[in-house]
DNA sequence: GTAAACCCTAGAGTAGAGTCAAGAGTCAAG
DNA sequence: CTTGACTCTTGACTCTACTCTAGGGTTTAC
C-alpha cells in the first residue's frame, strides 16, 4: 500500500510516517520501493505503527523504541539480557503508572472538595 | 530563601526555576524581590515546585499547569466548570494509565515468551 | 579588601518530535 | 493531453522544556 492509505489506516500523518522511517523505525519487512520510487508498505506496517504509538504513549522516546526493536529483532542473540531489559522497562512503566495514579488521587480529592464547597454554597443560597 | 537554596531543596536547577517563573508558574505568594533585586522565595515554594513536578510527571504541559493553577487560584469563580475541567483531566489520566498498562502487559507477555524460550534452550543444551 | 561563591538579565543553543513548503515527478480520468 | 490527486526529496521551521553563555552586580569569609 502507498503512504496515503497507510496514513489513513494508521491515523498518522504522511510526514510523521516518513519521519519515523528516517529514524529507522521501518525496515525492508515493512517498506519497499516500487518502480516509480513510491514507498510500498506491507500490511503488517499498520500494526507496526500502532505498536510504535502505544509504546510512545508509554513514555518511550523514538530512540528507545528503535533500540527496543533492534534488540528484539536480532533475537538470534536473544538471552537473559533482553529479559533484563524488558524487566527494567516494565519497572519504569510501573513507576510512571504510580505517578499518574498519585496525581489522579490528588485531583479526585480536590474535585470532591470543590463539589462539597459548591453544594454548601448552593445550600446557603437557598 | 534565595534561588540557590530553593534549587537544592526542590531538586530543580536554578535555570529551571527561573524558567518556570517566566512561564508564570510562580506569583507574588511565592516570589518577592529583596533590596538587591535577588529573588526571595517563601517556604511554600518548595511545595509548589513539588506539585509542578508531580503534575508534569502526570503528563501535563507547563502551559496546562499554568492554566490549572490560574483556574484553581481564582476560586472566587470556583464552580461546576472547574469540576468539569478536573474531571476531564482525571479521565485523560485514566486513559494514559490504561495505555501504560497495555504496553506493560505486552512487554510482560513477551518477557514470558523469552523466558520460556531460554529455558527450552537451556533444557536442550543439557 | 579581595577572592570565592552567589545572584542578575538577555539571549542563544539543544533535543525530541514533528510539521510545512518548494519544486518536481507520476498517474488516472475525462 | 491536461487537470487534479498523489508522491518524491531536501531543508527550513515550530514547539516544549530546558540549559548554557556572556557580561556584570552582591555577599561572605578570610
Amino acid at each position: 500500500m502507498r503512504i496515503g492509505e497507510l496514513s489513513r489506516r494508521s491515523g498518522l500523518s504522511i510526514d510523521t510516517i516518513r519521519f519515523y522511517e528516517k529514524r529507522g523505525l521501518l525496515d525492508e519487512t515493512h517498506l519497499r520501493r516500487s518502480e516509480n520510487r513510491y514507498r510500498d508498505y506491507s500490511e503488517s506496517t499498520v500494526e507496526r505503527l500502532a505498536l510504535i504509538k502505544a509504546t510512545q504513549a508509554a513514555g518511550f522516546t523514538l530512540a528507545e523504541i528503535v533500540e527496543l526493536f533492534r534488540q528484539w529483532e536480532s533475537n538470534q542473540l536473544t538471552d537473559e539480557r533482553i529479559a533484563l531489559y524488558l524487566q527494567k522497562k516494565c519497572d519504569e512503566i510501573a513507576v510512571k503508572i504510580a505517578e499518574l495514579q498519585a496525581v489522579q488521587r490528588y485531583l479526585e480529592a480536590k474535585l470532591l472538595g470543590v463539589r462539597a464547597q459548591s453544594e454548601t454554597v448552593a445550600r446557603q443560597s437557598d
